[in-house]
DNA sequence: AATTTATGGACAAAAAAAGTCCATAAAAGT
DNA sequence: ACTTTTATGGACTTTTTTTGTCCATAAATT
């Protein structure tokens, strides 16, 4: 199950959670071990977060490493779709895709 | 609007019109000038097709581009969902935040 | 058995993405 | 108003990923 609610973009939950807590992106940079410039991008969606950062980040901010991560890959197929201009009815036919692989295709 | 039905891999779904029209591997990939090998691994998804390849194919089967783009941007949504072992909830949040990209954040 | 057709691995080439560095803009503090 | 801190963003290099090619072999067809 997951939580459904951040309508926000995983850089902006990020930003979220850094000024929440009334941090500097030195700051949190610096204890995550990336470039600041990097963190700052990645706040705006410039830069994608490895799975190593999101980890990183989950942990500094103590929040739950895996709703992270959702957020961070419904983020990248908000994007794909926004980027090729596709009917939201694609969702309908990916959702039937996995159903289709996870069940014919299973050993593969 | 987008008819839902072939659930079958994009591949899959180029291989059933090859195999329909009773052609090989050789000619098709002749006609379209592509080389052999690469079709025969877009047909196994072991490559991604070009959006040229997309027109090319389509226009030689004379089928619609715009339903093969989208065969092919559900494939990636769902094998991305696959490779991430995602839950299907997440096609839920992207699609918000679809809505939500495009109205918060359209002149970007 | 010979020929055609399809598969798949290894590799080089190209493309895409990540990460760094630095200069400047913006904001905050004094 | 000046100084310092903080954030932005461009240009560039490096790294990673993906593509496309070539070729050897397997499988199927004739």
């Amino acid at each position: 199950m997951v939580a459904i609610k951040n309508t926000k973009t995983f850089g902006e939950h990020l930003r979220n959670l850094r000024e929440a807590a009334g941090l500097t992106l030195k700051f949190v940079s610096e204890q995550i071990c990336i470039d600041t410039s990097l963190l700052a991008k990645i706040e705006r969606n410039e830069r994608q977060p490895t799975k190593l950062n999101i980890k990183q980040v989950a942990a500094f901010f103590k929040v739950d490493e895996k709703e992270l991560q959702n957020d961070f890959l419904s983020d990248q197929i908000a994007y794909k779709i926004l980027d090729e201009e596709a009917d939201l009815s694609i969702l309908k036919v990916a959702e039937e895709k996995v159903k289709y692989l996870k069940t014919v295709h299973n050993g593969k």
